[in-house]
DNA sequence: CTCCCAATCGAAAACGTTTTCGAAATCAAC
DNA sequence: GTTGATTTCGAAAACGTTTTCGATTGGGAG
């Protein structure tokens, strides 16, 4: 019942560990004819290294962590599924920890990947979190880190992201192009960056098209657990502080179909009375009435495209050479829906 | 640069290693002196102990895997949040993978589990399983294994699932009830045990209610990652075959999310030409239009109760106890909305 | 036969813990 | 001063690999 290791094989072939070692993982020093009873009794025996003791001896475990704000979310699983497809094309595994949001989660997680002994982390930043010691930690371990989609510019690593203020001006270019005079905005948390990044654009785009920039039209929402109650809330109160709003730029598509409730509801017609551009591309989006037209994010290769990175830098540690951060912005694109005209 | 190690402590306090690993542990041998002199200079050195050594020790590395046919999914990403959510609380961490429904995919991972020496695995079985020997062999190692959603009967460990038959019974029988002549089902892949047991369900309310059971009017839909297109299929090729049925069970929420957007182009009146019921109460489904009736599948507690289940059985194997099975039903619901009268 | 080189293998250390077993030291009691 | 119990600690083995460094063997060349 016990597992079989490489001392048994030894003893039934009357040979050294050493050399059952090295048969079975070809070394050239090895005969061809050892090599055969060794790896034939392996099989035999179902043989299966000891990940411990490997892990022990060559101090890494091919596994990788990876912290994410909130596991049930279109957008986040879609970067999850595109991690561990990578990771397991590479021979990783992933242990993914869920942040809810919460910097002492966060933190707390970050040093319990590190006691695991993790070749490297991915993280995206939960909405609170605004002092990045934790990473640094990480860092200064020569620890491979890279962030996506929610980062700190600050931190000194790798990161994969969207250029969220241009995908931003885009869309509310395109609420602008379709005719809305005045245009408000339900933008994200205050700290992230990609929330800060997209209410910029927001602004340019009005700037630029010489409409007033109007603090009163930006609605803020934590886009927590509760992102589409906030939606509706949101909504709710625009139509009551301001009836003149004829188009709205918001933050991430489960607001947004929020907001369509809720004027679904009150018998406000989208988007004849306003017209509404998501954030995300949630495949939701495109099956409620009127579908949404969104700013398209690619989830899937942003997982992938981090997980190469980490492992690009991975490998680096392991030739002991220096850590070269990289910076890969993805390309999004607007999906014209039902939503704008 | 290297991280620090007990010996190196022990040099330092001029100690040896036993007395500093159990002055860590608060072992009652030590002295209150030595084992705060040893606490604080590790606390100082940020001392952590090396998890590939101590797993190497213990044989356990408090790390379980996970097998999901399909990340991007409401349902199974509850149930992933509820196992990360159980699991932090008892110290282990989750490795998952992803089968994509592939058979071969599934067999390759679990073995890779095993050579990982995970403590133990949560696996929901892919639609294209129709062997088990992958799973018997963990059973066979004394692995603690436990099944979730998409189970084996056949296979012996634990399970958590919810009554499908008992809840597609009531989905058919709210049809029936709601005034439902003639009732359609889009059931599922042919193997999973879910599908095949809603199935049952909706044959037997049928003959309940002394409706006549059609084969003709079962469709099967794959519900891999096009459910949403054969849901509009079904949907289509349905209004081709009877335009007398007046009522459909649904499988899954996707795929009746599917039909519904197919009935809303083709001018079809749900619920007053069909009615509609679903099954698993994705968010979605309360937000399209019409809003979906359908079955509340509890993915966040099933996920909870699985790990629970998976850990007494890893407590049980600590203790050299025998592993005791056993199967954990969970209630569902009937979400009565606007796609039925 | 001697010498050298290549081919093939093994002994032992090392990775950093945990744990068993026993030794030393302290102390109280007589 | 002896005994026995108690407290406190350390040596060493063990977990299962990988890897370094040699050792042995055989064969071919001279």
């Amino acid at each position: 019942m016990k597992p079989v290791t490489l001392k048994e094989i030894a003893e039934q072939l009357n040979i050294s560990v050493t050399t059952v070692s090295r048969a079975l993982k070809d070394y050239p020093d090895i005969s061809k004819k050892t090599k055969a009873l060794v790896k034939e009794l392996a099989l035999t025996l179902n043989y299966r290294p000891n990940a411990f003791a490997v892990n022990l001896r060559t101090k890494e475990s091919k596994t990788v962590g990876l912290i994410i704000p909130e596991i049930v979310h279109h957008f986040f699983s879609n970067v999850i599924k595109g991690i561990i497809a990578q990771a397991e094309e590479k021979g990783y595994l992933v242990i993914i920890l869920q942040s809810n949001e919460s910097y002492e989660m966060e933190k707390k997680q970050i040093q319990l990947l590190l006691s695991q002994r993790v070749d490297g982390i991915l993280i995206s930043l939960a909405n609170g979190t605004a002092d990045y010691n934790h990473l640094t930690d990480v860092i200064a371990q020569d620890k491979p880190l890279v962030m996506f989609d929610k980062i700190a510019k600050i931190v000194k690593c790798s990161k994969v992201i969207i250029d969220d203020r241009k995908a931003a001006y885009t869309a509310t270019q395109h609420l602008v192009d379709t005719g809305c005079k005045r245009i408000a905005h339900f933008r994200g948390a205050l700290l992230p960056q990609n929330s800060i990044d997209r209410f910029l654009g927001y602004k340019k785009a009005l700037l630029d098209n010489n409409m007033p920039y109007d603090p009163s039209l930006v609605y803020i929402c934590e886009c927590g657990d509760n992102s589409f109650e906030e939606g509706k809330m949101n909504a709710r109160q625009l139509l009551n502080d301001h009836k003149d709003v004829d188009g709205i730029f918001i933050n991430t598509d489960l607001v947004a179909i929020g907001a369509i409730t809720e004027f679904n509801e009150q018998g406000v017609k989208i988007p004849e009375d306003i017209s509404i551009v998501g954030f995300s591309n949630w495949f939701m989006s495109s099956v409620i009435s009127p579908t949404l037209t969104t700013i398209d994010q690619p989830g899937y290769q942003m997982g992938k495209e981090a997980f190469k990175q980490l492992y690009k830098e991975m490998q680096q540690v392991k030739n002991k050479e220096p850590i070269v951060f990289e910076s890969i912005v993805l390309k999004t694109e607007l999906v014209k829906r039902q939503s704008t005209k």
